[in-house]
DNA sequence: TTAATTTTGTGCGATGTAGTACATAAATAT
DNA sequence: ATATTTATGTACTACATCGCACAAAATTAA
């Protein structure tokens, strides 16, 4: 019985040197530095350890490898928001525990980097619609998951949960621009801190 | 009498052939469509009509060059706030056709590009200190100018009028953004028309 | 009219960058 | 063992870009 499952099969020739995951987080750390088009692909071969040929070949150019390590970024974003969103305590409590989190995350040292979607991603819009589109997902997608636990919680029906999903998005991508810019945690959290109820009231 | 008034003054030299403020307006134009790394001097040269040296004689590099186009953008920004808060009417409507001016000129055809400072100014921070300034000063602004309309209204003491500013510039960031990815203007419209009775509450 | 001053425009050199060709290395299939 | 396949690494080409040098042009001062 042949079965297609990935983890089994073993590959033809030349193993490959390192670990896809890894790559990308290392790629996704410089262009959430420097951005899409400051960052070079002499230094994103750099930090990933590999020459520009294995780049290339394993991830294609810079806008889809680009566009896949904001993919990576943004799928684990979801899961995090998921699962905090999945734990104990009120509606309340665990918003404001999605804005602890997310502000730590953006003004983690050495450098306040922000949001990749919200930080990197916007400015090439206009000139790349792939990475338009794939932040437009990826926003999406974070929205839907506010939406499902809003949907769950006891608050009243008006604001409806999409309309609270997309209020606590926005807070969230405004922490974002402000972290990158450089804003204190401190006041990110004591804004977070005042909208929460405002959100969930 | 020898009054220090620039206008009457005579240069010495060879007159400008360019006048500041439209260069500056042409240069925003492209600075705001590429943003600041993906643009090239090449480009900003022939968008303002004058080849490279001239601009480097008048404006200084690249970086000093954006953050004067910057400010020029940010400064007719919050005087053209400043009008509609000065405006008849109430907290609300004022509010409300901020935004609705706000989101007409971030999805202005031929392509939504939002606001300057979020989707331009906001990815170079980590990298140009002085880009990052010149934003927070911008922001810091533009807050101001929505705390002073919101100190004189006649809202409750509670939310703050810092705090309903903050709430507020949030809102406009979060347009801004989503704009710049592709957000249809009514949606856009519809968010801020619900928002702005929260912020007033 | 001549000198001084500032702007303008052509053009150049040094550097950085993207993308690829080609030879080498490491694994599996037969 | 030999062939096949995939990955790696060096090196190269073509091109874009920045920043500036230098001469020509336009204006005021004397």
């Amino acid at each position: 019985m042949r079965t297609s499952t990935e983890s089994t099969k073993k590959p033809r020739g030349r193993p490959r040197s390192f670990d896809t995951a890894e790559v990308l987080e290392r790629v996704r750390s410089v262009f959430m530095e420097k951005g899409f088009a400051a960052t070079s692909l002499d230094e994103l071969s750099e930090a990933a350890g590999l020459n520009r040929p294995s780049l290339y070949a394993a991830f294609g150019d810079k806008e889809q490898l680009y566009i896949q390590a904001l993919r990576f970024y943004g799928t684990k974003s979801v899961e995090a928001l998921d699962t905090i969103l999945a734990s104990a305590g009120s509606i309340e409590q665990r918003l404001g525990k999605v804005y602890m989190a997310a502000i730590d995350l953006y003004t983690a040292p050495p450098t306040k980097l922000g949001c990749m979607i919200v930080g990197t991603a916007a400015v090439e819009s206009p000139t790349h619609p792939k990475i338009a589109a794939a932040a437009a997902e990826l926003l999406a997608n974070i929205e839907k998951s506010l939406e499902r636990a809003f949907a769950a919680s006891e608050l009243p029906p008006e604001p409806t949960p999409a309309a609270r999903a997309r209020m606590a998005g926005a807070i969230m991508y405004a922490i974002a621009i402000r972290a990158r810019i450089g804003m204190k945690a401190a006041e990110l959290r004591a804004f977070a801190n005042s909208m929460v109820p405002v959100i969930c009231r």
